[in-house]
DNA sequence: ATGGTTGCGAAGCAA
């Protein structure tokens, strides 16, 4: 089955139901990874949802977190959370097995500042992602790991490295976290199709950022190769950026073709 | 210029 995969980190879902009614109409995405729905599951408009064809998890707490996904190609064995053994800091992982393909949804901590407690948790948290994906997956599943990151994995995925210098983001620890993950089998889709720099997913509502060109590459879609080897094509939507209440983040999308 | 904007929720905090 070929497929149109989506990740899109919506900063409240109650705040952005109609931007993304209005970009799943447009993009038509056979499955889409949400991070930040920001409600209670008994919130969640899985109605809404249903109506435009999709099946659907949701998993949040109505705390800042909140993950989901939408699949048209069908939605079994979903999970939330990395299992009994580790705390996830928040509602911050969903997965369900779409189309043939295993998807993990995931939101990554922001850190805060570099040092602080909250970047110890981020630095654990990507250590308990990994741990969870070695130990539910192999590098030769059809498996797809992705959403908002908080990590730009290199120079080229921020708009100035000395604007970020001693920021988090983009620490040796943080890109050694995400490489760490990367080294088990997974790849960026965008990269497999994409080199250059100043791609970016996400730019600050402040200051104009977004007209300037100011962002940062932090939402992948991470595959093994049995999926990257499908992937024909990987883009990331500005026009979501733009327009009456956007997000602060844009969709990272990835054609997958047929095995 | 330690600023600026948004969401949540009703004051600051998180991002």
């Amino acid at each position: 089955m070929s497929l149109v995969l989506a990740t899109w980190n919506v900063n409240s879902l109650r705040a952005r139901i109609g931007r993304v009614v209005e970009w799943i109409e447009y993009a038509e995405p056979d499955v889409l990874c949400l991070q930040e729905t920001k409600m209670n599951d008994s919130a969640f408009p899985e109605g809404v949802f249903n109506d435009l064809g999709y099946s659907s998890v949701h998993h949040g707490d109505g705390g800042w977190n909140g993950v989901a996904i939408l699949s048209k190609v069908g939605l079994e064995d979903a999970e939330k959370g990395m299992g009994d053994r580790v705390d996830e800091m928040g509602c911050r992982v969903v997965s369900a097995d779409c189309g043939g393909i295993r998807v993990v949804c995931v939101y990554v901590p922001n850190g805060r500042e570099v040092g602080s407690k909250f970047y110890h948790d981020k630095l654990d948290w990507l250590a308990s992602l990994r741990s969870y994906i070695a130990r539910r997956y192999r590098p030769t599943d059809a498996l797809v790991v992705c959403g908002d990151f908080n990590i730009a994995p290199d120079e080229r995925d921020v708009w100035d490295e000395k604007a970020f210098e001693g920021a988090t983001h983009v620490s040796d620890s943080e890109r050694a976290a995400l490489n760490d993950l990367l080294a088990w089998g997974l790849s960026d889709c965008l990269r497999a199709h994409y080199s250059q720099a100043d791609l970016f997913s996400w730019w600050d509502y402040r200051g104009g950022a977004f007209h300037k060109h100011q962002g940062m590459r932090i939402d992948l879609i991470l595959a093994t190769m049995p999926v990257l080897s499908r992937c024909s094509f990987s883009l990331m939507d500005r026009n979501a950026r733009k327009g009456d209440k956007p997000s602060d983040h844009i969709p990272v999308m990835a054609w997958i073709g047929d095995e």
